[in-house]
DNA sequence: CTCCAACCTGGAGCGCGCTCCAGGTCAAGC
DNA sequence: GCTTGACCTGGAGCGCGCTCCAGGTTGGAG
């Protein structure tokens, strides 16, 4: 079940072994275990925090911020609130994030119409 | 109506004058007009590029696509297929971004979910 | 005519998130 | 035991998209 080989969880996790290394050189990753000979030995947990950072990274929240989720969990327990809220605040954010994107993602296809010659809008200003 | 100072220019695009300045100095822009002194004069026309560089950026495109898309409208006419493509490809690319982002998401709402101590998932492997 | 805020230029610098490298070590298969 | 490919480290480098700077010019208000 548990102890993968760098490359294994660089396969699963989608993070090249580069990233996976500079994770836990900046304390992303906690401490990740190791051979008697030092080489590293991923964790289902570790794999887990790496499905998370995933998702916190495709969604646009700097390292910085996923730094400080991760040492707040190091933390303990009584720092659920704080997650709570830093995760919330993110949502937030990621909600406006789409919005943008819907909206900019709409005037793309508007343009896009102008070229199929369908009416539905006028040039506008002459931009291409 | 046409002919807009560099810092109104900025307030109406959104963009800072430093990015104006490089996305002309970087071709991105077309040589803008300028005054008998050097002072830059934007047009409605800029003004209308800017509203499109800002949609393709706000998308995701890369400042070497935006730059080729603009090269060709400059090159003319015979061009509208190739401009048309372009759209299309960057617009599927979009999509795609889209539903990533949907799906992360989800899966960030699912997390908060599991703080709010509603049922509806089982933990999974703890990260945080 | 004077002033000063807004503007100009070329070029250096930055923040982010990796990515690559050199030079060495480890460990599984033969 | 030897080979070989995966792994290790510290640190430099990169690609992107700006952003800032110094030192000089412009141009509208008073």
């Amino acid at each position: 079940m548990s102890g993968y080989a760098p490359s294994e969880a660089a396969r699963r996790s989608g993070f090249s072994l580069d990233t996976l290394r500079y994770y836990e050189k900046i304390g992303l990753l906690a401490d990740v275990e190791r051979t008697a000979g030092g080489q590293r030995v991923f964790t289902d947990d570790d794999l887990g925090w790496l499905v998370l950072f995933r998702c916190l990274r495709d969604t646009g929240m700097p390292i910085a911020q996923m730094r400080r989720y991760a040492q707040l969990a190091r933390d303990g327990e009584h720092t659920t609130d704080e997650r709570h809220e830093l995760l919330c605040h993110h949502a937030a954010r990621v909600e406006e994030q789409m919005r943008l994107l819907q909206r900019q993602y709409d005037h793309l296809r508007e343009k896009i119409r102008f070229y199929e010659g369908l009416p539905g809008t006028a040039p506008g200003s002459e931009a291409g």
